[in-house]
DNA sequence: GTCAGCTGTGAACGGTGATTCAAATTGGAA
DNA sequence: TTCCAATTTGAATCACCGTTCACAGCTGAC
């Protein structure tokens, strides 16, 4: 599990900030590129050019391709999820009220970032990039799962399953986000609409009448 | 967008049958690997030694290895979403039954089905096929938002968008299957549990207080 | 100023697996 | 039965890319 360093056992500390800055150039290189091209067009090549250094120096940096993309794509879900998690833990609101807005924002944020967020979401690679995003999903269900068990505790929602309806309202969102992107360009007022009905959406889903456990069908 | 036939031009109908035959044999086969080995070990060498033909054989049925993997995927699809539909258009029963209906058979479906499902909904392979994905995405968020569009104007369901709703009921029960999938196989038990809950998530979702556009946040 | 190691380079390598093709086989028509 | 065209075969071909490596250029230490 633990990402390797490539070789780089550096020695001082200025050759140290040195390989640290190329790593940097390096995995912003490859966000460029996914977020542009997609999966498809990431080759170490194209990476190495694009961070303006050689092929070879990659693998200073990261044992292997996979590893590479991996970093990458586990900064950027990690970012997203902490500005979720934020949202989701904030104190004196309702449960709905937080899940709502962890939502908007989630998905105005995804809108914006345009392809980046599609291939994240959905694009294929690798399995052990495949893996990271499995990850990031099950974080992000997770995250929702503890708010829906704090409100059935609180009273405030029915008895449900809190990891399955976390799971549903991570699924929602994200298909939220993919259907408009494979489509085009979403402009400002579509994504706030967008943000809209997907909050309500799951709002709906966890506090709905049918949300005690077993009233369904 | 039309699917070739590989060069097959068949003069007799006795010829013709054959090569039916031995199509649905690779098509076959390659539905068997891609549910048991999922897309990665889906090569042509091993679809062609399943369906007991040589590999060359394979490209006098189908122009290209990503054509044969469309074709098979297609097909599964088609069948979900008319079982899909078949239970979405049915006479006398409110959108939000029907809604929950769809939502229970396929989760179930799809729960058995196992290593399939997985790999139709979330493992990747090629842009070809992840345009299949797309397409089963977009055909079952559009039987979602007829009916919900059906229910507004019945005055069953509050005022909402019905596409981006459709979208979302996808996204929330593809979700739910491919959380537990990714984890271990399901009994039965769970299956209905799981059935039972996305579908009542999703028709709070869609029936719930807040459904009327604008009154989320 | 010189030297020993890092570090960067990018052409070459190698593995993988889709696709092709020349030869063999088969099936049907005459 | 004979012959021709269509079909099948599977080994060879080919393309693509990740990865390596021999070499050149630096860098910092003494």
């Amino acid at each position: 599990m633990v990402e390797g360093e490539g070789q780089a056992l550096s020695r001082s500390p200025r050759v140290a900030a040195r390989q640290a800055e190329a790593r940097r150039r390096i995995l912003e290189a490859a966000r460029l590129v996914v977020s542009e091209q997609g999966f498809a067009a990431a080759q170490v090549a194209v990476v190495a050019s694009i961070a303006d250094v050689a092929t070879g120096s990659i693998y200073r940096h990261f044992p292997s391709k996979a590893s590479l993309f991996s970093e990458m794509l586990r900064q950027v879900c990690r970012r997203e999820l902490e500005v979720v998690r934020a949202i989701l833990e904030e104190d004196g609101r309702s449960a709905a009220e937080r899940i709502g807005d962890a939502v908007t924002t989630f998905v105005d944020r995804a809108l914006r970032g345009g392809g980046l967020s599609y291939a994240v979401i959905v694009e294929p690679m690798d399995p052990d990039i495949d893996q990271v995003r499995l990850d990031a999903r099950a974080g992000l269900a997770a995250a929702f799962a503890r708010v829906i068990k704090e409100g059935i505790a609180a009273g405030e929602l029915g008895d449900q399953d809190p990891d399955i309806r976390g799971a549903a309202i991570v699924g929602a969102f994200l298909e939220g986000v993919v259907a408009p992107l494979a489509a085009r360009p979403v402009d400002a007022a579509r994504r706030d609409e967008v943000g809209r009905e997907i909050a309500a959406f799951c709002q709906n889903a966890v506090t709905g009448a049918a949300a005690t456990r077993g009233s369904g069908t």
